[in-house]
DNA sequence: CTGAAAGCGCTTACAG
DNA sequence: CTGAAAGCGCTTACAG
């Protein structure tokens, strides 16, 4: 049924190895018996099978793509599918095909990893971070098979990563309220020892620390990022009466909140519309992330925005250059903040 | 480098075609030559090469998910990323990968498909109904494809389709108003001749029609969805005032808005919490999906939720069946609702 | 019950 | 500049 390589060889009254290399651009081939192999191929409508060259080649163009595709994870998660549509972009771009894999503890993400390296079923993986475990990034690198990690493992490894520098998302938060002298500035925090936010919180404080601004512990609040507690602590921080001020030590209205997520921002641009101030007149209002929710809200928040797609596109060029050379070390932090 | 079935023959003593049998379970080898080559499988950490074992058996054990990849994509359209996980997961309980592809109009649909079709880069296809257009559907039908498009096309087709019924979903929402009794009741939509929102309110009105309740044009709002507009909306129906009433027509504050989705919920969210109402006592209030918004929103609504993501296993089943049976037909709406 | 052989559709040294 | 032949790692009639 389907015309291949054969067919177009005879039409064309040459050898299949001169088809072969037609198709494949060599130069040796005369003018002549390119035209004829190639009026042949067109004739025919010949397509090479893509199966067959790579399992000729001993490749598979294709890369997989392991992370976590429950139920719901689009909407809890929607930040992975962003970065997987850039990956995807720039493999697509260097002719390589990208299969999805679900990896998560149930799935047994070493067995996994271990079939596809066995099986020979991609050239390479690119695989979240918050997936991989002590003993799959021992196995990848035991096996040097060529991958890429997005969010850097919490564990000393070797392997391949990239990630957001967080703590210079927050400088870059310390850098507005500054710039805007917002001052006092209040940080609203996730839990106290949560990644992401310690992160932007420090990157926060040390940036105005080096201005000569202290932000002190006192103005900084640390919630379970919900809505409830965003709003809660906002009209706490909103509502010193002036009268209080001098008795609790200088207390005042702050000039600014800082938001560490969206979903605490919610909540604090409720208290802000319904204690009736203005932004950024009042108090000047600022998140990190423009999705899920910063766009629907009113007072809206500036935000400082991280190209997480971007940071695909990166990961799928690198694992390219890996697979072309298998000793290069990547580890780095690529970050493309935009204040929107 | 990598251990191939000569090496299990050679090792097990046996020949490559009785390794072959027995990996793939042929009653017809001895219990004692399966042993035997099994233990030097084990031994050697032998896996068959996945791409070898498709090629020879002429088929690919692959689908191929064509849809919008673009950069935003995941924001602005997370359910069909949760439609993508549901098909993968099926697509994977049947030995399946799943690739993904980039379709959209500048990525020329008909010639990537031409392509997959050509070069037997899957056995199938699962595409989106938003970027199929009457060429691309006559290559598919013409060349008798195995495809799968999600979200019927807005043209006449022999395409395979699966979708939910959002008249169904209408249908529902005016279920609850009625076990609620909660009229009069007002229905905001998006633009008028919009499909799912034409659906939606189709479905409503027709249902409590039946049941005596006639949902008069004057209850019916059409917006462009955005939160402005749906909190403009809700501002001017919840706020008549009383003394008014009997000149503008009987008309009163309604038991209760139906949004046609949840941006609009957000405004009228906003607007009823603004007036210092509640629900449902005050009135109640309704929206279709849980996301991306209803469960921050202060009221929240009731939410007519869809199950996509189960719609996306079904199709992944169907996909399936469409490979091993070609002249199957399917042509459905898959709508598993549930109130939240 | 087991194996030799042809074949899946290409690529690529190698010879001419 | 072109082609015959071996090979990629399996499967599957077919013969014994």
């Amino acid at each position: 049924m389907g015309v291949t390589i054969r067919d177009v060889a005879e039409k064309a009254g040459v050898s299949v190895s001169t088809v072969s290399k037609v198709m494949n651009h060599w130069k040796t081939i005369s003018e002549e018996t390119t035209k004829r192999v190639e009026a042949a191929a067109a004739e025919l409508k010949y397509t090479p099978n893509a199966r067959a060259v790579n399992f000729a080649r001993g490749n598979t163009r294709n890369i997989i793509y392991l992370t976590e595709l429950k139920k719901g994870e689009a909407y809890s998660n929607p930040h992975m599918f962003d970065i997987m549509c850039g990956v995807f972009t720039e493999l697509a771009r260097n002719g390589y095909t990208m299969s999805l894999m679900d990896i998560s503890d149930e799935a047994h993400p070493k067995e996994t990893i271990r079939d596809i390296i066995d099986q020979k079923s991609a050239d390479g993986i690119v695989i979240h971070g918050s997936v991989i475990n002590q003993a799959t990034a021992d196995l990848i690198i035991d096996r040097s098979f060529p991958h890429l990690v997005i969010g850097h493992p919490d564990f000393d490894n070797r392997l391949c990563w990239v990630d957001t520098n967080h703590e210079l998302a927050g400088e870059h938060a310390g850098e507005y309220i500054l710039k805007h002298n917002a001052f006092p500035t209040v940080f609203i925090g996730g839990r106290k020892n949560e990644f992401i936010s310690h992160e932007r919180e420090k990157g926060f404080r040390s940036f105005l620390l080096r201005h000569k601004h202290r932000v002190t512990s006192d103005h900084v609040v640390y919630t379970s990022s919900t809505w409830k507690e965003g709003y809660e602590a906002a009209m706490k921080i909103l509502s010193y009466d002036s009268s209080d001020a001098s008795a609790a030590g200088g207390n005042q209205i702050p000039g600014s909140i800082v938001c560490e997520n969206n979903t605490i921002a919610v909540g604090v641009s409720r208290a802000i519309k319904e204690l009736g101030l203005s932004v950024p007149e009042d108090v000047a209002f600022l998140t990190f992330d423009v999705y899920p929710y910063s766009t629907i809200l009113d007072p809206k928040p500036e935000v400082v925005e991280i190209n997480v797609y971007d940071m695909g596109v990166q990961a799928g060029a690198m694992i390219c250059r890996k697979i072309d050379n298998p000793g290069l070390m990547i580890q780095s932090y690529i970050t493309l903040p935009e204040m929107e």
